[in-house]
DNA sequence: TTTTGATTTAATCAAATGATTAAAACAAAA
DNA sequence: TTTTGTTTTAATCATTTGATTAAATCAAAA
């Protein structure tokens, strides 16, 4: 994108923009960001933003994409791993996302909110579907329970690994958590959850 | 607000308005809607809609208010039932939570996302502090499990009844679930959530 | 040093947006 | 029928917003 002249600082501009878009979007959306605040954000004008990404639904595009791929990308190499055992699976997916999300508490609830206004956004990362459908994951569970569909166990893992994140300003605002507490209950639930799991699992 | 009139039609203009709003800050969130959205779709002038509600700010705080209470007004009767068990205060919540969210699949992303850009707006709403506090709920769970803080079931069972609605979005893309299927599985989830909880009520 | 092409800026546009105003339409009361 | 106060509309404003343009700056290559 843009020219290809050396870069001077170590941070170019066009990364500088991305930071702000990235700042900019995930705080308030993309329909409520304006260029402007982006470009103020990044300490550039804002002829500037244009000239490096045609416009801001490209700059949007990009970020998104990112943004998904951060949140899900932890996710297939673990579940399609059949060298790990399924608690393995959980312990790993707990473990590696916990730690993620403690450093993006609102990168969840940015990109499902966004993902809704435009479930396109979606479709073109990959073909999920299939490397779902085939995954160790799946297999595993469906050995274990065939009795429930897993999805269910599925969106269980996800949801008690995510809903904290996506429920903060709730959790802060009821005084069930505060700031400093809710990174100590986040860090409880690494080792909880996959018990949590187990259990589940074995129910009935 | 406005005049005191008789009301001519079964439907006030008030509430076509409200509906409309309703409909398009839900769809959009408030950043992203705009008061002509809202006009159009409720069928009047722009104009009509400064001369019922001052502003597209007073009017979002309307409506906001309205589904904040819809979204959380079911949990508090329940939680504050000391007549009911633990276990049958699980199953009743589950099962008011589930229909209710069928019906309004978008309540949950749209409320939590408007309260994470403007947590204020929680706070006005009661003193849940005190209300959650002293809940027979919360001395339930410590009875139960005193070695773990309440507040982590609490996720767990808000989490395992909302995710699913918060992650629609990419459930279907992935293929994970049909617009069909989801109903169902939800409805499973009706009777399994109880079960899952108390499973993880007896871990360890 | 001069030239060349990338980078950056100030100024400006057209469209969109929240809000107001003044007047018209209307329905009930007198 | 006339009057009164509410409801609704068309027209208009001032800002905001995404985007473009033309010119200035700058750093490397010749």
């Amino acid at each position: 994108m843009a020219g290809k002249r050396e870069k001077k600082s170590y941070v170019t501009t066009e990364e500088k923009i991305k930071a702000a878009a990235r700042k900019v979007f995930m705080q308030k959306g993309y329909g409520a960001s304006r260029t402007r605040d982006i470009a103020e954000e990044a300490g550039i004008n804002l002829a500037l933003l244009n000239y490096y990404f045609r416009s801001k639904e490209k700059l949007f595009h990009e970020i998104m994409m990112e943004r998904v791929q951060h949140l899900f990308g932890a996710v297939a190499p673990i579940i399609n791993d059949p060298s790990l055992s399924l608690e393995s699976k959980m312990e790993k997916l707990a473990s590696a996302y916990i730690d993620m999300l403690l450093e993006n508490p609102d990168l969840p609830m940015f990109v499902l909110n966004e993902l809704r206004k435009q479930p396109d956004l979606f479709k073109s990362q990959m073909n999920i579907e299939q490397l779902l459908k085939n995954s160790s994951f799946i297999k595993q569970l469906r050995e274990k329970r065939s009795d429930v569909e897993p999805a269910q166990y599925l969106m269980n893992i996800m949801g008690l690994m995510l809903f904290p994140f996506l429920a903060k300003p709730v959790l802060l605002a009821t005084g069930l958590a505060g700031e400093k507490n809710f990174g100590t209950l986040m860090n409880q639930r690494r080792q909880l959850i996959p018990k949590w799991i187990k259990a589940i699992l074995q129910t009935k």
